[in-house]
This record gives structure tokens, C-alpha cells and sequence, in this order.
DNA sequence: GGTCCGCCGTGACGCTTGTCACAGGGGCGC
DNA sequence: GCGCCCCTGTGACAAGCGTCACGGCGGACC
């Protein structure tokens, strides 16, 4: 298991603890090798331990009773999904699935906490991470809040442009590896309202191109400044 | 400054601090006095400390360019404002401004982020009340996303009786310290839908009465109930 | 190659809600 | 008591957006 914990060793709350916690850690983290649309845990249910995303991409989401669903975040390779009732003790505040057959590892919560309680880095590492989701979800809530579905969906490009985008001319090219359905979801709004979202910022030149999941789009600043005022 | 000491004990975050430590950051507090619409800092500063309400209330928002607001959170007596940004050195990621006139503590940075280092205590209870703004916000989000002005209502009207409510007959009575003005930024919406709102919510029972600032209203889980069912 | 199914585009429609405009009313100071 | 200001209620209107319905397209599988 020494390849786990190396694996382990790349995320950022693991990062400071030396090999032996590490190892010990790896021995007991449970792997699992699931497909896509694979429930994790449901919102409300006890919280069981602490998954760390290997390969593959993990959906958090709430759900309302007639079916919408708001995602809150999208979780890849290298990052913990649910670290936040680890904690408290509390029920888990949403939904997770997998998007794509993933590789996963579970870390039961017994472990982590001692992890927690002995190691002060990784106290500070986890109050970093709960803190990068607290500024990410007052983010999202402004723009659901007052922003129109056009305008979100230009921060979520820029967003995508920033993380997996290359440079191509003045913009940013990349891969859109969801479907309009997972998009909508994403920004709080419904499949048909991204589909002409889509259309009006190419319109605007805002997407420059878009060829199958192949996007390219104007630099993000100037997507994210569009988008902050409004729409002009 | 051993009545402050002793009040910052009553605070969650310090309360399992022994005395020595305790009475040496509430040497190093700048206690101010502010009136009503004091800013204590904008989306954007660069976080200098710590505040911690003592009296009064704050209201913790971020505003869109065309002046509309979105209320994160208020917080009253014994809370800490603004822990998040202490941690990873960010900005802050709202506006703080009080409603009413209030009673502050002030802790530099500094300070206490050298008792978060020193004291594992501390350090869970931060984590803690991290985690409580997470949930809150993920349930806001949820409301703010898929329920109609009503409901967020009738869910923020519950939150109120709960916290500071007491009962009459099989209901709640309890009263309410906001405009509707900033009610409305609280549920994300404008004047004029709370006004509207509030008058379907008495015809509909949930509302059994209303004298200024006096409410009385339906037991809350039938509150919550009717606000998650989406309004029967 | 044909069929089926999931994804995407688009038109029509109606509801919610934000906005503007205005009127009533209560508290407060003078 | 008078005037002023803030808060509240309400009507009218338009825009945004969710929903329904349908058609096209492409890939997968037989």
C-alpha cells in the first residue's frame, strides 16, 4: 500500500504528516472502484468517514423534493469530498454521486480524527480547505442570488478556463467534460436555459468557438468582468 | 479587563482557554463602540482581526454592483464575525456593517492566530463553527436556489422563533427585530415580495398574528414543512 | 445499415418576481 | 399640533426563466 500513501501524501490536508502517520493512515483506508452514478451518501445521513477522490470526478449536491438539484461542488482526483461532518458530528448537509467510474479511497472516522487531534498541520490544512469551500459557497450564493443564468454561466466558463484551460490566441481553449443537464445543475437553473445562455454568449463573442465538448473562450477576465456588471 | 476576559469566555471558540491565556488576549482586544451602519470592513480588505460582538447586532452581506445586498448572516452578542479570513490570509470575503448600536472586541490577527497554533481546543472549536456557517450556508443556498420568495419566508420566520420565540397556544410568538427591508435581504429578494409574502403567509394560518413588531406564527416544523413541501 | 436513446436546440406560454409609482400611517422633533 | 421621514401595503407592468413540447443529430449496439 506504500502507492497509496504517496497518493495520500499529494493532498493538501496530508500533506505535512510524515510517513509513519501516512502509512498508517493508507493501511486503513478502505479502496473502492465504483462506476459512474454510484450514490456515496445521501443528504441526512450519519456520516460514515472522509472520501478522498483518486481518479474520477464526485458530484455534491442538494436536492429539492420535485427533483431540481443544486450542485455545490465537483470534487476530482486529489480532493476530499464530506470533510466538514467529520467534525461536528452532524448528518451530511448534501448528496454525493459519481460522474465517471471512479477510484476511491475511504478513511473511516475514527482515523481521521486522531489524524486531526494529534497533528496540528493537519488542524490548519483542514481549517484551510473548510475555509476555500466557505469563500467558494458565498461566491456561488451572490451569483445565484443576482446574477441572471447568463451571467453565471460566464463565471463557471471562467472558472473551467482557469483550472484545465491552455492559451490559444487572447482567450483560453479547453474541455467541457459535462453535459448541459450537469452544467444547469451547477449554476441553479434548467437544461433548456443553458442551452441559450450558451447561445448569447457567442452571440456576444464571449465563446469564440465550441466544437463538441471543445471550448474556447475570450480571456476570463473579461468573461468574469461581463458578467460582474451585469451584462453591460 | 476581567469582566472582558470573562466575557470572551462565554464565547464558544474560547471557552475551553484557561485563565492565564484568556486575560492575555483580552489585554491585547481594542474594545470600540459603534452606532447603528458602522462598517467594520468590505468585501475585498485585507483581514487585520478577530471581531467578536459583545452587544448589538451585525449584519455579514455582499452587495451586487447595482445596490442590490444579499445577507450571509447576522450575528449577535457572543459571536466572533468574519473567523474565516484569519486562517488563509484572504480577503474578506463580505461587508460587515452594524444594524444597531453595539458593543465590539477587536482581536489582531496576530494574536489570535497564535492562540489557534498553541491551543488544539481552540483549533476544534473553530473547525466547529466553521462547520455550523458551512451548513447554514449550504441550506441557504438550497432555498435561495429552488424555493419561491414564501417559503424562504416561512423557513427564515421558523429559524427566528426557534432561536428567540417563545410559545403561546400551539404556536410561537416572538419579535422581530428587522425591517422588511432587511428581511428581504436576508431571503435574497426585494421589499415589496417579503410585504406580499408575509400577507400570504396569514391568510394561508401560518401567520396567526401580527402587531408591529410582535409576530405569532405556526409551530415551526409545520413552518418548515409547508416551506419544503413548496407550498402544498 | 438500421434502430434506439441520450443530448442538444428552439419555440411558446405562463408564472414568479423585481421595479416603479404612489398612498396611508405612525413616531419623533420642533 | 404640525410636518417630516421612514416603514409599510398595493397596484400595474415587464422581464427572466422554468416548463412543456417537439424535432434533429450522432453514437452505440445489434
Amino acid at each position: 500500500m506504500s502507492t497509496l500513501a504517496a497518493v495520500l501524501q499529494q493532498i493538501p490536508i496530508f500533506a505535512e504528516l510524515d510517513e509513519r502517520v501516512l502509512a498508517q493512515l493508507a493501511a486503513r483506508c478502505v479502496p473502492r472502484t465504483v462506476g459512474a452514478g454510484f450514490t456515496l451518501f445521501r443528504t441526512g445521513e450519519a456520516c460514515a468517514g472522509l472520501y478522498v477522490v483518486l481518479e474520477g470526478r464526485v458530484r455534491v449536491f442538494r436536492a429539492s423534493p420535485d427533483g431540481r438539484e443544486q450542485t455545490v461542488a465537483v470534487e476530482g482526483a486529489g480532493r476530499p469530498v464530506a470533510e466538514l461532518p467529520l467534525f461536528d458530528g452532524g448528518p451530511y448537509p448534501a448528496s454525493a454521486v459519481t460522474m465517471t467510474p471512479s477510484r476511491l479511497a475511504f478513511l473511516p472516522r475514527a482515523e481521521f480524527e486522531h489524524a486531526f487531534r494529534t497533528d496540528p498541520d493537519v488542524a490548519a490544512a483542514v481549517v484551510r480547505s473548510l475555509g476555500g469551500r466557505l469563500r467558494h459557497l458565498v461566491q456561488l450564493l451572490e451569483t445565484v442570488a443576482f446574477r441572471d443564468v447568463a451571467a453565471r454561466l460566464a463565471m463557471r466558463l471562467a472558472d473551467y478556463a482557469d483550472q484545465g484551460g491552455t492559451p490559444e490566441g487572447d482567450g483560453v481553449a479547453f474541455q467541457l467534460e459535462r453535459t448541459q443537464e450537469e452544467l444547469a445543475t451547477e449554476i441553479g437553473t434548467a437544461r433548456e436555459s443553458v442551452s441559450r445562455a450558451l447561445k448569447q454568449l457567442t452571440t456576444r463573442g464571449l465563446i469564440r468557438s465550441r466544437a463538441g465538448n471543445r471550448f474556447v473562450v475570450a480571456a476570463t477576465d473579461q468573461l468574469r468582468a461581463w458578467a460582474r456588471s451585469g451584462g453591460m
